[in-house]
DNA sequence: ACTTGTGAACCATTTCACAGCT
DNA sequence: AGCTGTGAAATGGTTCACAAGT
């Protein structure tokens, strides 16, 4: 990609890459702009604009080709060769984490848990082995991990990120409610799962949601 | 309020009531948009935009009384009277958040899980009683709960969040990968936690990160 | 007739720059 | 000197409207 996409952008393609899959498996081998669209919950013109930018390769009759479009979004939004992932922190979400990825991304395997709780570590929990959080740098090191994912109490958050970010992390998704202050290289994506509920509770008293 | 905030803005409200409220814990009195932009991990001139939108109470040399502040906030997107939560789907993650919000958010609370597998139905886990999907609407009715969770596979989302929103739910939090689409009077607010990993790990392969 | 691709317009949000108060 | 509040500018993202291809 000559220039870096912005995040919506991204987040969409990933959006028709989940859609395109389903219309490839159902043996669809065209779609258009419209229906791609309302499949992924957005306009048509998003669509065409999304597309547009990674080269857009619609026929003008038939729309587009479903498997080449794939192919094509897969080659910009996946990893060439597998990522490696550390998980931080085994509380409920942790754990639940853990069995919720590995069949889904296989590129994004995650490879090593962390906690500091001793009683957690030494096992193996929905095949991902769990370790002391004193190991940390050496197992990301070790594995080339590249991303974290970070599920600890907010107080140990800030901490962890910047021990992921020494280590050699590139970019963490932040399920604690703490902004992360960390080097512009490293990438940050929150989930701030109780401000959402929030704005959730928040918009449904309001009588004129247009969202 | 007069005008419905923006979701952005709402969401950064409740960032500001967190740092608040642990500024009061901590016997702070006063702090000005620069301290609070810090701890919210965003700028000064935002948060005085953002505070500006509910009645700015700042003063013009000590910044703002954390206490007065807090009230104006809470007052303004937190409900007034307690709010009942439905969460439907006790998998893993389902399981994981019905532990994760009680203790943070008192006036939402999770007054009745729903499952479809008959195993799940009937227990109580963490204080919340788990029941067939079957009842879903005599007892979102019931209750008079007006918000729900979504944590079922993909293939039932939009079902479940039609039956929520003809049982006279608000507002959902969706936790599939899928779009839902409700009438306008239901807002709807997505986490998909594996665009988020995709989009970190893009991210994390670009050099020039600027986010 | 129906499609994509796209300049231009539009809208929302953030940032700048500074007036005004203490 | 240091703060808030805010008009105005800048940025970023979405939608409009339509040219051009089949």
């Amino acid at each position: 990609m000559a220039q870096v996409m912005s995040a919506r952008t991204v987040g969409r393609l990933t959006l028709y890459r989940r859609v395109l899959k389903g219309l490839k498996d159902s043996g669809q081998r065209h779609v258009v702009s419209q229906a791609l669209a309302e499949l992924a919950g957005v306009t048509a013109v998003q669509v065409r604009r999304d597309l547009m930018g990674i080269g857009g390769l619609g026929s003008n009759s038939r729309g587009y080709d479903v498997e080449c479009l794939l192919e094509r979004i897969i080659g910009v939004i996946e990893p060439v060769v597998a990522q490696q992932v550390a998980l931080v922190g085994l509380g409920n979400l942790g754990r639940a984490l853990l069995t919720y990825f590995p069949v889904r991304r296989p590129r994004l395997r995650i490879v090593a848990a962390f906690d500091s709780d001793p009683a957690k570590s030494g096992r193996v929990i929905c095949g991902c082995p769990c370790h002391d959080v004193r190991e940390l740098e050496s197992l990301v090191r070790g594995h080339g991990i590249s991303l974290g994912i970070i599920t600890v109490p907010g107080g140990a958050a800030q901490g962890m990120a910047e021990r992921l970010a020494s280590a050699g992390v590139r970019g963490i998704l932040n399920f604690t409610p703490r902004p992360l202050r960390l080097p512009a290289d490293v990438y940050v994506e929150d989930i701030d799962i109780t401000m959402s509920l929030d704005k959730v509770a928040y918009y449904s008293r309001q009588d004129n949601v247009v969202v």
